[in-house]
RNA sequence: GCGGCCAUAGCUCAGUUGGUUAGAGCACAAGAUUGUGAUUCUUGGGGUCGCGGGUUCGAAUCCCGUUGGCCGCCCCA
């Protein structure tokens, strides 16, 4: 037994599993590409106000945070949002706009693991910065259905639950309720799924007990799951900026129907996720049989690039997580397997050849073919049984026989057939065979 | 931070009411086989039974503690 083992919650990563890591980052980053976002990435040892600043100092519980020998507090980044807030912000004004930038990266979390949870993970953050309308919204989830759907992924596997800040905030408001209290409802709403009535214990303790009236509308409100319902409560309501919110919703759910990505969408009250920092469209993505965590989450933040020193700047952006992401995967049978990636295979005689040999295996690979041998005399049983495990379409073989008369024998793995080609020729022959399907 | 279950080889596990030197399958390696692939046979390496303490003539087995894992609560940016 090993006398270190890994810290609590983090992974290591072995070949096989980090090839599925990679497999998920190369899917993310096809789509954001795909999409027009541009990559970035930022430092992973961050100054603890930074957090403090966005989420309070009861944050600091969570975090992997320390003083560091120069006598700075600081903390390992537990989410990218306060970075890329700071990110563009210092160069606000010298981007393009409208902004899309995305990152993969490792974030740090001092909690308990658990499933779907671990102290260490990766997350895909993608962020539109510097637009206000539904237009980002539009773009902004298209392109998280589609980091999800690009793993062949589908409406029956996962969809999207819609919710609003604002539209709560509106409407809690016409229900005579304050600032304070229409903070403790929505976080009331947001545990409502979960616990029930239990949830409005928070609320009843610090404002006492909500009149039945309004709760019932409040009940009613979370239970809202179409546009049609929202407008029939809202239009009574009335109001300029309520109408104009709900063109936005309008706005923003034809535009996704026009993508094709009405079956994934569902307007669902019930979402107002907890953070404080979110100001209008909040989503949150879900495996269909309700079995996992959420699988992403997101929503519009704009006053924080200000809150955190930079200018006043519209943003709205979602994140995914790795470790969910491949438990959906692996439940939906859709992680491939991965296996050893060689091109060639070099069957080699006996010491004697191996000069000879290593001379045009480094010239396969400086052509980029993926070619190996065995680094030890073997016998060509073993080699051969090595050739195929090895998964190589192709074996060279690099006898003495063969080389005395200038060849080497060239045999196609997949139907055992084999010829001899002029040594020179060797780089010639396999770029033949691959360019030509491997039927050479 | 709190609670439940668990911990034997790289993996999956067996190990009787406490009793010789802790086993199997898979995986890995070598040979049978000195020029041709999945099979078969033989052999081998690999364990202070998570760690520490206690009970006992004797502990993988019973007790306590601890660390780690899984699951849940809190939280979930």
């Amino acid at each position: 037994m090993a006398q270190f083992q890994s810290l609590p919650g983090f992974r290591e990563f072995y070949p096989d599993a980090l090839a599925r890591r990679n497999h998920i980052f190369r899917q993310w980053r096809r789509a954001a590409h795909a999409y027009g976002f541009s990559e970035y990435d930022a430092p992973v040892l961050e100054p603890l106000d930074l957090y403090k600043r966005k989420s309070g100092d009861e944050i600091e519980a969570q975090l992997f945070s320390f003083t560091d020998k120069g006598g700075r507090e600081v903390a390992l980044r537990p989410e990218m949002t306060p970075t890329v807030c700071r990110l563009v912000g210092a160069k606000a004004n010298a981007l393009k706009r409208p902004i899309k930038w995305c990152s993969i990266g490792e974030f740090y979390r001092y909690e308990r693991a658990q499933k779907g949870r671990e102290r260490a993970f990766f997350q895909f953050n993608c962020d539109i910065f510097g637009e206000p309308g539904p237009e980002a919204e539009i773009e902004l989830i298209g392109l998280l259905v589609q980091s999800l759907a690009g793993f062949g992924l589908g409406p029956a596997d996962f969809y999207v639950r819609l919710s609003d800040r604002t539209l709560w905030l509106h409407y809690l408001a016409s229900l005579g309720l304050n600032e304070d209290q229409a903070k403790a409802v929505l976080g009331a709403v947001d545990k409502y799924e979960k616990v029930g009535d239990e949830a409005f214990k928070t609320y009843t303790e610090t404002f006492g007990e909500l009149a039945g009236e309004t709760k019932a509308k409040i009940l009613a409100f979370l239970g809202i799951k179409s546009l049609s319902a929202l407008e029939a409560v809202l239009t009574p309501v009335g109001g300029e900026a309520l109408a104009a919110r709900l063109a936005d919703w309008r706005k923003l759910l034809n535009g996704l129907a026009a993508m094709g990505l009405g079956e994934y969408i569902e307007v669902d009250f019930g979402v107002v996720r907890g953070l404080a920092y979110y100001t209008g469209f909040v989503f949150e993505a879900f495996d269909r049989k309700g079995e996992l965590r959420a699988i992403a989450g997101g929503g519009r933040y704009d006053d924080l690039v200000e809150k955190l020193g930079g200018p006043a700047l519209p943003a709205v952006g979602f994140a995914i997580g790795d470790v969910t992401m491949g438990l959906l995967l692996e439940q939906r049978a859709l992680m491939p397997t991965f296996g050893p990636t060689t091109d060639v295979y070099v069957v080699i005689g006996g010491e004697a050849e191996r000069t000879a040999a290593f001379l045009d295996i480094a010239g396969l690979r400086a052509a980029g073919y993926r070619v190996d041998y065995p680094l030890k005399e073997l016998a060509f049983g073993k080699q051969f049984k090595a050739a195929a495990e090895s998964g190589a379409k192709l074996a060279l073989i690099y006898g003495g026989d063969e080389l005395a008369k200038g060849v080497v024998k060239f045999r196609d793995l997949s139907d055992r057939s084999e010829h001899e080609i002029p040594r020179a020729s060797v780089v010639e022959a396999v770029r033949d065979y691959f360019t030509t399907g491997g039927t050479a």
